[in-house]
DNA sequence: TGAAATAGAATGAACGATCATTCATTCTTC
DNA sequence: GAAGAATGAATGATCGTTCATTCTATTTCA
């Protein structure tokens, strides 16, 4: 085995480990919240002693920090990755699926909440979402205003840079609405949604 | 001093505990959240030592509680007191002004969002919060669908209902990106919400 | 090849801090 | 002096974090 094979199976094992960790933070964030979830329960559901979790993290805060940055660019992967054929109200609709229901990585509605509150309890979290957000409306406000020959859904600039703040505020929205109530009649949001977003997508007017 | 003087000059002064308590714990929670803000804190805020919280309240959650249900109440206030002349989108936005902001006892956003991620690891005030939304929605989706010679909008019922839903859904949205982005554009943030709500609100369609 | 040496990974008890809550005590008011 | 109001030190629990120790797997060398 040679030297570069030894440190790369290293490197492969930290980052599986912190993988690890993340997934079964996550999994407590969202059951109990940041600050009620113990770094024990942490260690216990990813199956490992509280004192591993401290190799691979500086602190429970890091480990937030770390969460928040995957999901940016989950979400901007998936801005990436929109075309001028796709549904919006309906994907829209989806990303506020709660956990269960979920299959992918993205953002669960509770972790979201969870960190938008907690971002203007501690500013290194609170700048990290701040910029995360700013990156991400920038970046969907470009798919709108892109033309349709170019995949995008050809709204005139300012145009774009409204919806995409508006619809940000809507998947907001729609997010708090699951949590506080999630018996609510998703068929009627959905409904609703389709509705109230179609002119405000609409090139001309 | 008759009986029932005293007994009701001491009922005044409960109250005005209670009242000087539950002040200094949305203070506390709105700075700190419900978990960091601790009962000491409270305390200090509200000039009276830990002790004596407990005489007015069971406990730090029976105080989360109080604070709901009030909030509740102011709400149902608003929106008792709509009318047909009301600027709505004018009011959507001032609802979500920032704690320093406003002069009323409305609901700040840290408080409200902090409380929305509190709603799915709590389950009484889950509950709480729930029929909170659920009697707030009704009573504004009835008001919109009054006659404008009742002072509502004449929104059809089922119009009434769903943009009822999807206009809770821009006010919790509204709020949550007044935490993450303090400093967003909020006039852009007025303009887009003004045209987006119009075709909501119009009657006929 | 096989035993000893070494380094990194992992443990979990222990620490100091902080928390919500209690209660014996003191203060205030009538 | 009696009764309610208020105090704040004490309690027990829990937390994030540390670190002396053990385990494991790889390397070294006879």
């Amino acid at each position: 085995m040679t030297q570069e094979e030894r440190v790369s199976r290293a490197e492969v094992r930290t980052q599986a480990q912190r993988e690890r960790i993340l997934a079964a933070a996550e999994a407590c964030f969202t059951e109990r919240g940041f600050h009620a979830a113990s770094m024990a329960h942490i260690a216990e559901t990813a199956e490992m002693s509280p004192g591993l979790i401290y190799r691979y993290f500086d602190s429970k805060s890091a480990i937030i920090l770390a969460i928040i940055e995957r999901q940016l660019e989950l979400a901007r992967a998936e801005i990436a990755n929109l075309h001028d054929s796709v549904d919006l109200p309906h994907g829209i609709w989806e990303t506020t699926l709660p956990r269960e229901a979920r299959s992918d990585g993205r953002m669960n509605p509770a972790l979201y909440v969870e960190m938008s509150a907690e971002a203007c309890h501690d500013p290194e979290i609170g700048a990290a979402v701040r910029e995360a957000d700013l990156i991400l409306r920038t970046e969907f406000a470009r798919w709108l205003g892109r033309s349709r020959e170019q995949g995008g859904l050809g709204l005139t600039p300012a145009k774009a840079r409204a919806a995409a703040l508006m619809i940000q505020c809507l998947v907001d929205g729609l997010r708090v609405r699951q949590l506080r109530e999630p018996d609510v009649d998703r068929a009627l949001v959905k409904r609703a949604l389709e509705e109230f977003l179609a002119p405000m997508l609409r090139p001309r007017d």
